[in-house]
RNA sequence: GUCCACAUAGCUCAGUAGGAUAGAGCAACUCCCUCCUAAGGAGUAGGUCGAAGGUUCGAAUCCUUUUGUGGACACCA
């Protein structure tokens, strides 16, 4: 068991002794000077039981004094200060380095999906890609290690209007392919005019662009749109032609980000399910006409603001956005049924989510117990404060973007590294780099994307982490040559040593209260804050040429923990670890 | 116009399930390498938490008002 766990239990049990009840939370001290951990429970029992506070922290002082579990235990005002004894904290660590998992707390195995990535077909992933991918896969290897059951889907932007855009520039480009030929019969080729993705890159800017300026061209689109959501073989066939150049090379910037996902749907795969739902929602009378589209209308008595209703189908026959996303609810609980579904978008899509959510759970496609979560995230700005964007104002691709921080991380690499292996570790770290201070804001909040800054082995940086434990790693290593291996933690004999025990023993708080948030950043920064512990150590100690074994094995001992965390989290962050810098 | 979010050190950001003296990184200034990766460590300085009221034993955090910034508001995704 935890600790912290183990404290508070005891404690619970201690005050109910003495008559007073409260279920015991202890705070990490906002006063280190005075104690490791904290209990303000005096101040909420000295309403409930109508008494001075004061008197009731000293009667749980005293009580609690006749314990052998703190060093010091002594109140300041109503606040109750706890120094833990040192004999406790050396069991912890022993306790620990049988099982690191005491630190991560168990939650029942429910079943979550997670849709997170939204790639869009034909489109390069770009900046705006970066944080559902990294956030994303974080949150599901968070919720995987505190025992809950995960499927991802990366569900692909494949069905929309930039479909029936392609399609009509394709279609501008080479209007002589099979697939416009409404006469043709037999097997469509694979298309061979476009075979790599940097001839698909160009199409979709330039058809947006005629589209925004052209009225008829952009109505062809439409209706292309519609032909293909409705079955047209040729536009179906050239769809399916692009779509796999595209998944190629978005799975392959994915794998680079190591964001992965169980299932590779889309808006398409739901496209199917369409008809079945709308029957479903017809024959119920859940929908409404109005202006000529179908829609379901999801404004409540108390809103006090207005909520647009979710359109079905538009006056033109064709789908929308709202109409795949709830026709996807609809296969998902049929096939899948998870106990909670989470979506990670960018958070200016908020009033989508709310008119989709609402509309599930109005007409019963989604059951009422089932968990539906919108988590939005803020937006990756530039260092004037504006999106990010290319110097000519376009969108920056996430390759692009990889490059920029590989510039930087490029310099710092060792020149005992094999050459023709420099530029793969040099982008290993830019992705470390990236994927940490994407990670290291709140997930809402916006951040300027600063490649200098990122790519610094000092401050609190991914690179910062990446090299520390890769010392840890080299430190080990050397010491187990010397046949100093990790075994029992015998003696706690400095304050730095005690600091990053108190460090570890945080753990569990920050997981719990991540996995209820949905958020990443308080574990990124706690990364670097038992790291930087750790190098304080590190940096005043000798391990290897020690004289005493009694604390070279406690120290590898502790060295060794501390290796093994980092690790865990920094794999939940989705970072890999070199083995040399 | 309506609604939402945000405003914290020179810069970039944490902290908002109310707790003591508001934190970190960068930049600035001091120190510390015969030693396991100094690509490091220790320290100093830097703040009326946008403003004004209120609730509370206690407010950056909750409520009201106000200023500024960003965003969303049915046939795009």
């Amino acid at each position: 068991m935890n600790l912290i766990d183990f404290l508070e239990i005891e404690i619970t049990k201690i005050i109910n002794n003495i008559g007073y009840k409260d279920e015991v939370k202890l705070l990490v001290s906002g006063r280190p000077d005075l104690g490791d951990y904290q209990y303000n429970g005096a101040f909420s029992l000295a309403k409930k039981y109508k008494k001075n506070p004061e008197v009731i922290a000293q009667d749980i002082v005293n009580e609690l004094n006749k314990t052998n579990y703190f060093a010091n235990c002594e109140k300041a005002s109503s606040f109750i200060n706890l120094t833990i004894n040192n004999e406790l904290l050396i069991t912890y660590i022993n306790d620990l380095n049988n099982n690191l998992n005491i630190n991560f707390p168990k939650y029942k195995d429910e079943l979550i999906f997670l849709d997170y990535g939204g790639a869009n077909v034909a489109k390069e992933l770009h900046v705006g890609h970066l944080r559902s991918a990294n956030i994303g896969e974080a949150l599901k290897r968070l919720l995987v290690s505190v025992g809950y059951k995960t499927i991802s889907d990366v569900h692909l932007g494949d069905w929309g209007r930039p479909m029936g855009l392609i399609i009509k520039e394709i279609q501008e480009m080479y209007p002589n392919l099979p697939y416009f030929d409404n006469n043709f019969k037999g097997e469509y080729p694979k298309l061979s005019v476009i075979t790599n993705i940097s001839d698909l890159n160009d199409i979709y800017p330039k058809a947006s662009i005629k589209a925004s300026k052209d009225e008829e061209y952009l109505e062809e689109a439409r209706q292309i749109t519609t032909a293909l959501q409705n079955g047209h073989k040729g536009y179906y066939a050239l769809w399916k032609s692009f779509y796999d150049i595209s998944v190629a090379d978005i799975k392959r910037i994915y794998n680079k980000l190591n964001a992965t996902f169980d299932l590779w749907e889309g808006e398409s795969d739901a496209n199917k399910y369409i008809p079945e739902m709308m029957e479903y929602l017809e024959s119920n009378n859940l929908t409404e006409i109005s202006e000529g589209a179908t829609i379901i209308n999801v404004k409540e008595k108390n809103d006090n603001k207005e909520i647009p209703p979710v359109i079905l189908i538009k006056s033109d026959g064709g789908i929308l956005y709202d109409t795949t996303e709830l026709a996807t609810l609809y296969y998902r609980v049929k096939k899948i049924n998870p106990s909670i579904m989470i979506y990670l978008t960018d958070i200016r899509q908020e009033l989508h989510f709310v008119g989709a959510f609402r509309a599930a759970y109005k007409t019963n496609i989604v059951p009422q117990d089932t968990k539906l979560e919108h988590l939005g995230f803020g937006t990756i700005n530039g260092s004037d404060g504006k999106p990010f964007k290319t110097r000519d104002g376009g969108v920056l691709s996430l390759q692009n973007l990889i490059d920029l921080v590989t510039i930087e991380t490029r310099k710092l690499i060792k020149d005992n590294i094999k050459e023709e292996d420099k530029n793969e570790l040099a982008e290993d770290l830019a992705i470390a780099a990236i994927k940490y201070a994407d990670l290291l804001p709140n997930r809402t909040s916006d951040y300027i994307f600063d490649p200098v800054k990122f790519s610094d082995l000092n401050g609190k940086t991914g690179l910062y982490l990446l090299y520390s434990t890769v010392r840890m790693k080299s430190l080990l290593k050397k010491c187990n040559e010397a046949n100093i291996k990790p075994s029992i933690y015998k003696i706690l004999s400095t304050k730095e040593e005690r600091d990053i025990i108190i460090n570890l023993l945080k753990i569990k708080s920050i997981i719990v209260k991540s996995v209820s948030t949905r958020t990443i950043n308080e574990i990124a920064e706690y990364l670097y804050k038992l790291t930087n512990s750790f190098n304080a150590f590190y940096g005043k100690y000798e391990i290897l040429s020690n004289k005493d074994s009694i604390k070279q094995i406690s120290w590898i001992t502790l060295t060794n923990i501390v290796l093994e965390t980092n690790l865990k989290l920094l794999n939940i962050l989705g970072i890999d670890v070199p083995d040399k810098i």
